[in-house]
DNA sequence: GATGAATGAGGATTCATTCAT
DNA sequence: CATGAATGAATCCTCATTCAT
């Protein structure tokens, strides 16, 4: 039944293809991890179909990963290469509005995020959080404080710079990220964020929340709001 | 629901016990089932648990759910039914500014649903919507439709009226829904969505959120946002 | 629920109704139980169905049969009232020739037992004598026994008037029991005995079997069967 | 049927044990679920008993088998494949007289089958049928309706050859099938065919159906049956 | 007597993990 | 290193039986 014994001969040629491939391995695997934690969830994936779709035996999954929450927690560490340094080296060397700011921010983030595989990522934390509170406390420390750290610097220099209202920081993020969370989550949620049929087309999502949010957030008069509203500060 | 309560004389005494027992046993399962659900997922959830939450034996369980799955159907038709019908008269009701009616449709999502237990039902069906697609489809009709039906309707009011710029609504409801969403999952994603030493006042994230809306959505003049953003129609 | 409390009076009518009903219910649980032990079998039969086509509820009918293993032995026992008395008495009187005997017998078997509903008892009692020993012990002595006693009397009267060749009774009974068992298993063995498309005639089996069988019992002369074959004594 | 067996050069000592093993697990658990639900009854052996009579784990049956109705499955088609083939080829190659074919036929039947823990077969089949239609329709047609195809057309060439009297094929059949068939079913029945004391010789049995039979089959005048009988043609 | 709500033992099946080869 | 056969813990669901009313 195993082929690759038929066919596997010792010239030096196959050694170096194999040894390619054993460095190879760990990263096929979560490459292969991703795609179906994220199309079946945790729970559902059988590791056997990782390891399958990797190219690998079940056996050899468990020499490069002790044990399935290993493999989850590896994806996630895996999938979340340092985007921050960029993105706020971006924002340091930034001159123009900040209103430009926010809006490349929020299509760069769909572009390097949200249209990649690492889109899924999101959902599947979420759905997984509970379950692994230690891998849910590193992708808190990983990249939603930093995520949020950056928008808020953002949101500062809009303040700073007199081209955005005077903001309560800590819940103005949040304009910026709840449309951005909701929109990776649409596409993982099974109809549950946005009925299946509309199928949100995400630059003109973004398009939308941008232009109503960056209206709210500039130093422009305020329309009056009775009643339930605050009156602007 | 239990008819049975309509037709009942008061002259039974002896039946009394066993029988408010009865009745009494469905809506003590679902309680329980939602609480275990929402706390552990469904998949992690043993229906001798919520039995045993709920104070009884997991035969009795099966007497009135006729399996795991129709529980779980049955605990999300128990805690959304009946609020579109209270919503929809509200707002034909409503006088005032559409800003006011968007704002109180917030506020009142929160206090009714995002406030209670029922709000860990959005988490809940965002991770299982995957693995049965039947409950995905029943609540996407049963709860996402009539929900953004409504904020539509609402956005249409004020357009109609003045009072808010034209909008491609099919986008527009989600400045609305998204932040809701977020917020209802921020309370169940173990600070995926918000980091949990931060703990978000929902009063006061809605109105951040309907501060910054509002103006956006407003009729008032738009600031000058250029590069990536377009025009203000 | 229980629709018969609404209708329930104290008439003295009703409480002879009643009273009669209570007499006739261990008769009708018997007959409802025959009808679904033969129809699905003993294990796939739930004693709630034989409560409800007795039209009396579960509990009722552990009022009359400890257990479900005493219902089926009850079952047995109430189904196979003695024929023996009659049919021996049948044959006593008989003045004709034994072949008519033997003829008069199978018929009268099929029509007494194998066209009526009694007819499953022989492929329950097969299905469970391994699980019910005791049972099929009382069956044994009540019915097997009993039965093949007779057919040994007419197959020795047979011999005795030289009609008949001279028999080892031992094994002769079963060319007449055999056929019939087997014609009464063939009915309740989907298909097992007899293709499902084929659809057995009793009486033209009867015939046939008995058109073969006599003449091989007959004291005529025998064919010359060589070889496997003991030439006849 | 292990076509590995065939390929397997024996210079791998290294792979011997284990797949040696893997080989001889379905046989081994095949032959354990035979005698398992021949003695027990298919619904009541559960499958750990069967995994455990072969020496393996629960789990390990279902590396085999797909569930248990698939064992069952696998179990009839194991011990029943395979004979037609020979035995059709006996029929064609036999040069004697007709009745010593029927005469072989049946002894043969019992050497090969009736004799073999296969024989339990038989009432296994009948018990299960109706909670098993698939399996039943599987038996009646690889077992039932080949099996009788054969003895009709030894018939017909007894009728061919003058041998045997014109003879309704359709029911005269069952005077070859259905004494064996009791036969094999006697065995298994815990007394309801024959009773335990009996002990039913299987050749003199054989012997003794035959030499009542052929006699009835044959050619030769036959007696005066009156009454019920219809005469001979 | 009659009811039917409640019980809980019992069994098939899945799948992460181990380990002999 | 790689394999894949073997394991057995874990869980849903059924249904005979009990017993409070």
């Amino acid at each position: 039944m195993p082929l690759s014994k038929l066919f596997r001969c010792s010239s030096t040629a196959a050694v170096a293809k194999r040894e390619r491939r054993k460095e190879a391995r760990p990263g096929e695997l979560l490459d292969a991890a991703l795609d179906l934690f994220v199309e079946k969830g945790f729970a559902a994936t059988r590791v056997e179909e990782v390891a399958a779709r990797a190219g690998v035996s079940k056996g050899t999954l468990f020499l490069y990963f002790q044990n399935k929450e290993e493999l989850l927690k590896a994806v996630v560490r895996h999938n979340i290469s340092g985007y921050y340094d960029d993105w706020n080296a971006q924002f340091e060397a930034f001159e123009g509005s900040t209103a430009d700011i926010v809006a490349m921010r929020m299509n760069i983030w769909w572009e390097q995020v949200g249209a990649t595989k690492a889109c899924g990522i999101t959902k599947l934390m979420m759905s997984e959080a509970g379950n692994f509170p230690e891998i849910a406390a590193f992708y808190q420390q990983e990249v939603v404080q930093p995520g949020q750290a950056l928008i808020r610097r953002i949101l500062q220099r809009g303040i700073d710079r007199g081209e955005f209202r005077p903001l309560d920081l800590d819940y103005a993020v949040y304009s910026i990220v709840a449309p951005m969370i909701f929109l990776f989550l649409s596409r993982h949620s099974g109809g549950i964020c946005v009925p299946e049929q509309m199928q949100l087309e995400p630059k003109k999502y973004i398009a939308s929340q941008l232009n109503i949010i960056l209206y709210g957030l500039s130093a422009a008069p305020a329309p009056a709001v009775e009643n339930t509203q605050k009156a602007r500060p």
